[in-house]
DNA sequence: CAAAATGCTAATTATAGTATGTTGTTTGTG
DNA sequence: CACAAACAACATACTATAATTAGCATTTTG
């Protein structure tokens, strides 16, 4: 991919912060959301354009609404 | 695909609401989103885990928030 | 410095997204 | 009602890319 879209970076900088805030590692994010460790660095650096599921994986993961991730 | 994903669903649902109130054709909302005709119907038939930035499309297409799309 | 966490590359598999053609369903007009 | 025109469903095939994984490099943190 290689980002390019303000979504997408916006979605990577939200998951850190609330991934950090939270004190998880994407390690950790990872095993939570049944996704891979290498993919939240991924999504994280906006290198992905994630699907609505996985979406909803993280928001669950991390106890949040998917318009968490979203906001500006 | 075959749904069986309670977001896929309501995005479906929701999509089909919302394009039906501003009187378009999914081939007609197919051109403002830059998407395909039968994607749309894919869409809202929930066979398709759709990505952050086709969603996003769809949104700006309908003049709302992805978090409308998603709405439950 | 050592250990943990993250970044990055690359390769593979699964599936999202694009497209065409046909069938079936609605809708409204004569 | 009948019939046409617009719309949506569905099957199928193809292409692009999301998702998964492993291994090693680099950065961060205690």
């Amino acid at each position: 991919m290689k980002n390019e879209s303000y979504i997408l970076n916006k979605l990577g900088e939200n998951l850190r912060k609330i991934r950090k805030s939270q004190n998880l590692s994407q390690e950790q994010l990872a095993f939570k959301a049944d996704l891979h460790r290498t993919y939240i660095g991924m999504i994280e650096r906006a290198e992905k354009n994630i699907t609505l599921i996985n979406l909803e994986k993280l928001a669950n993961a991390l106890n949040v609404e998917i318009k968490d991730l979203l906001e500006k």
